[in-house]
DNA sequence: AATGAATGAGCGTTCATTCAT
DNA sequence: TATGAATGAACGCTCATTCAT
């Protein structure tokens, strides 16, 4: 179901219509485009085409080329929270939330390899600066109180949770990319195995657990 | 000593002369430039002033812009596998070895943030296509080759090396990003613990070596 | 009391109601921006927003961006004849009309800064070829008559009268442009002093009145 | 011999070769095409295909478009500045001076009805803040000295200078508008009377020489 | 080998105008 | 009447690449 969630959210950004927006399309088409192509190699008449709009449509939803890549920079973000702690709400033991936060937000990235390659782009772009300061503190609050709550309670060693964050989403887009790369095709329970490197590797006792 | 090892390695791709060659200088330029400005911010014109050349003498040495970027790569990939096995040859344990490597690697990155940003911004984008195929294979069998001989002594979990080979690059890349954006400062200590959670995570039981 | 005269005339164009009609805001607020940002600095959708009405509100009134020019040039044309000869009907003298024409017309642009810069910005563009044919006739006239009645009662030098008025007219705007430029602030003195100084350069015979 | 002047000093630009320069190419042809079409009504495109260079080409030799109008204007104003005082160095008589100056800058005009027009959109263009401020002054200082010097020797009525200078100068731009616009054909005689107009107007004592 | 003027396709963006509502 | 979303031609400008010198 490649990048199901995306068109999924974008549907919702507009509640009154069955029919995706221009909007929509818009960002849709970029995005697609930008797997392929890349930011720059993905001109404005381009995304008009496929959109099915005209060049001059897409300046009245965005005031610029730039303010495209932002928008998709942020709903792609929340997307990302949004798949990890979709089952938040149950009460799971820390490890097993930790596992599922990890699949699930693995998964998504590999339903959703348009995701995965604009984040990467992204996040190793000019683009980061003006992105970093802004909009979606909410989302990365949330990834990085779950380290500090598995610290606080025990579960994890005792470090600087930034580490931890580097050390755990580094591996998961670095094993995804691996994947959507066509570097090598991970089963199921290859992802697993990652899950629990990393899992070993921060728990609090080697041993116990 | 920032950038010191891509200076270095560039002068000794020119045997005949003291003076860095003009290839060289476009290269060094090109990637400083990157830094700043991305692949797409960084027009031929500038690189040639910058470097101190024409812009026609830029294609003396390489039949277009794209092949610079490919040339860049092949280089940075190369001071990679020699900055992580620099101290290979001499008989330390697998554990050690390890930490050593890891550590030199980050050390690498932290050092030349240049190449860091160039690796990553050439990762994801259009351009992975084009290399992979390539040229370095050589050194990143290096890479897989230690983690392979790691499992078949028993020292590290068995698995497909390709995963451990992504997670663990996948993480040094995140963390060195982490601070070389600015965004946590690390320590050393910091990055030992980091190492420790990948060697915990890998090594093949949680409670030995 | 600046601009006021144009709000006047304008609400005049509207004979039935007593707030301005959606024209009069088209023209007002376009002559305004055009003060401020040219002809070509003043797009339809700024003029539509600015005068509250949507933009394709605009072309039920104007036929496209240049009638509304034309017609701006012909009321502000008559807005000058009428602000000259005002008080023509009283007999006075001729050098008294003169005088009284001149200082008129002076301050009309004076307090109508946007009418002069819109009348300069006119007449030295391609739209003059396409209105110099067409409307404004009737005060043109009135100006000219002026100059050939006095020629022929004798208070004015013998000429071609297109001559006199080129003088009279070109030396009245100019003096009015450095005003409004901000170049020079001329005092109600200053303005009579080149009165004084075409009058004297116009008369009959330099001894007499 | 229209537009003589124009070229003339635009070979002079350019010492060393006797073909204009495509810098040189590049401001007639716009000063052309501004005469007929206007500012916005002069593409780039259209100026360098008139030019006979690549649009790219214009880029070169210009930051901008504006920068060429800007330029133009400066070449102008000293053309005018020369025209006017071309025989200055002559001990004449001052009205002599005044007569002489008058028409030779009238007729450079006349000869030149690119460089009239020109500068009459120029001055009423949002341009005219970009450009008064800066590199112009010493051909307009010439202007105001001469006018300063009458009335020191007793030659002018006292006023402010400027007063002088907007009456005379707005005087013979109009005149030559007249002409150049088509709407009257000023024979030689005819230029000479209102020379005399403004003179009589600005002389000491009407009385008097 | 080295230069840098010249090229022109292609970019992001604007804006007068249309038309379904 | 009035709207404003949609259009797309045209704009100013950039820049990888070429080539005469």
């Amino acid at each position: 179901m490649p990048e199901q969630d995306l068109v999924y959210l974008a549907a919702r950004m507009n509640v009154q219509s069955d029919t995706p927006s221009k909007k929509e399309a818009i960002l849709k088409t970029t995005l697609d485009l930008i797997k392929d192509n890349g930011f720059h190699g993905t001109p404005i008449s381009l995304i008009a085409k496929k959109a099915g709009v005209a060049a001059g449509t897409i300046y009245h939803y965005f005031p610029n080329k730039d303010a495209i890549i932002i928008e998709l920079h942020k709903v792609i973000k929340e997307q990302m929270a949004s798949a990890m702690f979709s089952e938040a709400g149950t009460k799971k033991e820390y490890k097993q939330q930790f596992f599922d936060g990890w699949m699930n937000l693995v998964r998504y990235f590999i339903n959703n390899p348009s995701a995965l390659i604009f984040i990467q782009q992204f996040n190793s772009s000019p683009f980061v600066k003006l992105a970093s300061a802004g909009d979606t503190k909410a989302s990365v609050n949330k990834f990085y109180e779950f380290f500090q709550a598995g610290m606080d309670k025990g579960y994890l060693k005792q470090m600087e949770y930034k580490l931890i964050a580097a050390a755990v989403f580094g591996c998961i887009t670095s094993v995804a990319n691996y994947h959507v790369g066509g570097r090598y095709n991970f089963k199921n329970e290859d992802l697993c195995k990652v899950a629990n490197i990393m899992w070993d590797g921060i728990k609090y006792r080697s041993a116990k657990v």
